[in-house]
DNA sequence: CATGAATGTCGCCGATCGCCTACATTTCAT
DNA sequence: ATGAAATGTAGGCGATCGGCGACATTCATG
């Protein structure tokens, strides 16, 4: 169950929610929320607050992994030659800065 | 690599972007957000934007998966006998409403 | 049809966000 | 040791959040 959004989230925490029968008000009660919020997560409000979307994972039982290479080394020392992103470099020279 | 809370999200984040060679700046930047908000991430601000965590997750190519019993078959009608768990049923009766 | 529960939407309002710029500090490379 | 880069922090500011209470709607039950 892998997800990128924060709609992917909130459908994942409806479901989540559903299958332990529980109604908006009951999740935000647990997750010490209000049930607006819970509206607005499942809606998958995209500026909601991290903390309280771990709060209402919490409230579910459940927990998240990272996946993608995650952990590895740091490089040796700071030489980092990080691969050129073009986007970025373009975007860079419409700096604001001139 | 599981977690459940801003800080250790913003440990992650921060290693995978050493991992990269990538300064805060250069993750802001290829997220989208101001240098300041990957400071404050990954210090773990339980407050951030959940969107903006997205799209710094998507930057470091990084994807979530979610653990613990997701999607069940729903409820067959709206009867839903639901846990009554007793943590929620005391705080009910606390409420402001009585 | 009447009732009750669940969900979504509004507006009000104090609190906080996140961006920006400028500085202070820490860290690393030479 | 020296200088540059990276990182952390602060104040100012407009924008948004999220809680609360009140409704309107939908749907199942009786």
């Amino acid at each position: 169950m892998t997800f990128r959004t924060p709609l992917e989230l909130g459908l994942l925490i409806r479901r989540a929610r559903h299958a332990r029968g529980m109604t908006q008000a009951d999740l935000a009660r647990a997750a010490g929320v209000g049930r607006q919020w819970i509206v607005a997560i499942e809606a998958g409000k995209p500026r909601a607050e991290l903390g309280k979307a771990f709060q209402a994972l919490a409230a579910l039982d459940l927990s998240l992994s990272i996946h993608g290479e995650g952990t590895p080394e740091p490089p040796s020392s700071r030489i980092r030659i990080a691969v050129p992103d073009i986007e970025a470099i373009v975007g860079a020279h419409e700096d604001p800065e001139s």
